[in-house]
DNA sequence: TATTGTTATACTCTATAACTATA
DNA sequence: TATAGTTATAGAGTATAACAATA
């Protein structure tokens, strides 16, 4: 698919198309950024859940990411090669592993946070404020996300 | 990735990762509920194209679908194994092939039509048609779809 | 020379099932 | 018996480049 011009007639036209097209050209986008960091999506979605949650096991990881179990598996020996995350044994229990950020893991989940960030400012330059503050509350109610009062945002990805 | 729930947060607070996902959940249930009538999204698009426009170049319907070249081969080999649609010579270049629906294509298009109204209507039912009505007009803005005022709607997908 | 359609091929991504070691 | 992690494999989907026929 191709995403250097819109979506033609009548395809534009259907809001079905235009969901899948949106969704597909931000995930493509966000990938080419992320590409001169030698990542891909799934490091900087896994890079952000250790962040935010240093020591989790890898089926945590699966739960909080809907990655499926053997592709974090392969995700993880992907960071640990690149020298940007590290598996250590769990404390209580010797079939888990404790999933950490190396230093250099935590610089880099910097710059791709300000790549990302940088992205999503392109990517959403057509809406204002207000639009885009509208299109992030109309995704979350159809995708079923609990509207619990204010959580903070990540403002970025 | 599943879509049987919403996503985790901090995921769901993520823009770019929650257009994605929607996007993603968007095309997934299209295909399934396409699966019945042993269609695939690409075949439903482009007979929706040579329905609009009978007698289509295939690179018009590559033109108009965003489906690459030799993609747009392999699908309309698969309409034509399905006795839906059918390659006839151009009348004025013999390069070229006119793409013509059947009659039995006609009809699926008919029960593909329907299948995907009720998809959507099962997809966007979190919305009420306020809601709806700009969610799309985000997303064709975003898209960099033109405005230029009211086209007619396909409703369904 | 350029265009239309085709073929062959390779690549990415993901899903599935079977296996191990531990609990 | 059940769980955490791993491995191997297969499948879907798509992109790329080379090619033949025709303009």
């Amino acid at each position: 698919m191709r995403f250097d011009r819109p979506p033609p007639e009548p395809l534009a036209s259907a809001p079905g198309f235009l969901l899948s097209w949106n969704g597909q050209r931000t995930s493509h986008t966000f990938a080419e950024a992320l590409k001169p960091l030698g990542l891909r999506p799934h490091h900087f979605g896994v890079l952000t859940l250790i962040d935010t949650q240093p020591g989790s096991t890898q089926q945590e990881l699966v739960d909080r990411s809907m990655i499926d179990p053997s592709s974090m598996v392969t995700v993880i020996d992907e960071l640990e090669e690149l020298g940007l995350a590290e598996r250590r044994p769990h404390p209580s229990d010797r079939r888990k592993h404790a999933v950490h950020l190396t230093d250099r893991g935590i610089e880099t989940l910097g710059r791709a946070r300000a790549s990302a960030i940088q992205t999503a400012e392109e990517l959403f330059a057509p809406l204002d404020a207000e639009e885009r503050e509208t299109l992030r509350r109309l995704l979350r109610k159809l995708a079923g996300v609990e509207t619990a009062s204010a959580r903070p945002r990540l403002g970025a990805d």
